[in-house]
DNA sequence: CGTTTTACCTGGTGGC
DNA sequence: TGCCACCAGGTAAAAC
């Protein structure tokens, strides 16, 4: 369900609330939630302060201080050089997964994987996830022109809202594959960021069916699909993100509203915003896929 | 090698 | 009331 705009709402209250704060410890409830590097995260974390949170995609990350390197630089230091971070706490929520500012002594939530705990004894940062699609890690930093990531992502392709983003690379990539529109909006290592929501939601801005051959598609429709990839989830941002129920939420708990403003996602029978033509739910990749009819007719050539 | 399918996981829902 | 099939779906790994 976190999507782009849902990761980016959590990664900026994650920027306000622990920018600048010293873990004192790590507790792991569930080892699936660290699956990459298990029974190592607590001894990774304990002592390093978190420098910002950052974004590709869905994934986020929290630079760490590197005390080591700041050691080496001489405690005086040269205060015109940042610190950079050599190491990240990267998380990807999955399905279900939430990062939540919550006060130490506030009772233990029932899917909670991983709990930090900071030096000041202000609010914790626990990772809560029901269906355990998400997990934590600390990795390496690689440093990538134009800018760094850690190293398990570096397959992750820039994602729409990023200055990385090549639109021209996009198309020329895109036109080379063989597959429907759809799975290529979801390939991460192609576009970063968008789901099965908000791939709906941009095909039917751009009127095209998600089966559509991508060797088919013109620049100029390919320009005007990424024009509603990034509408779409701007307006998605200014709203909050999007919530069907209670598993997706900021790190203050609480939903956002786009889901008001989806025109078919979730509608099947309901009426196409644009036309009134009731939205069709078709089967696509073990789940499914909602479009108008009308609006988005089915290619011949149709590629599932 | 590029593309497609499957496994992973839990809670809610609807049928019987 | 219980039991079960089914659905939600992002990603990595396996299969094709």
């Amino acid at each position: 369900m976190p999507e782009l705009p849902e990761v980016e709402v959590v990664r900026r209250g994650l920027a306000s609330w622990v920018a600048g704060r010293t873990i004192a410890s790590a507790e792991v409830l569930h080892p699936r939630a660290v699956r990459r590097n298990a029974g190592e995260l607590p001894d990774q974390l304990k002592g390093r302060t978190i420098l910002s949170a950052e974004r590709r995609g869905k994934y986020l990350w929290l630079p760490l201080h590197d005390s080591a390197a700041d050691d080496a630089r001489g405690v005086s230091g040269d205060a015109a050089e940042p610190p950079v971070a050599a190491e990240a706490l990267l998380a990807h929520l999955g399905m279900s997964g939430q990062l939540l500012m919550v006060e130490p002594l506030a009772p233990l939530e029932k899917h909670l994987r991983v709990r930090l705990g900071f030096t000041d004894g202000g609010p914790d940062l626990r990772f809560v996830d029901q269906r355990t699609f998400g997990h934590l890690l600390v990795a390496p930093m690689v440093h990538m022109s134009p800018r760094s990531v850690p190293e398990p992502i570096t397959h992750i392709a820039a994602d729409p809202l990023e200055s990385a983003f090549d639109d021209a690379e996009f198309a020329n990539r895109l036109r080379r594959r063989h597959t429907g529109i759809k799975r290529a909006l979801l390939d991460q290592s192609l576009i970063s960021g968008v789901g099965n929501i908000y791939a709906d939601e941009a095909l039917w801005r751009a009127r095209l069916h998600w089966a559509r051959p991508t060797e088919t598609l013109s620049r100029p429709a390919i320009a005007e699909l990424l024009s509603a990839v990034r509408e779409v989830m701007s307006e998605a941002l200014g709203q909050g993100g999007t919530s069907f129920d209670s598993l997706y939420v900021n790190v203050n708990g609480e939903s956002g509203y786009f889901d008001r403003s989806l025109a078919v996602y979730g509608r099947r029978d309901e009426p196409c915003p644009r036309c009134g033509t009731a939205v069709r739910r078709e089967a696509f990749m073990n789940r499914s896929s909602y479009s108008c009819p009308k609006c988005q007719p089915t290619p011949r050539n149709a590629r599932p």
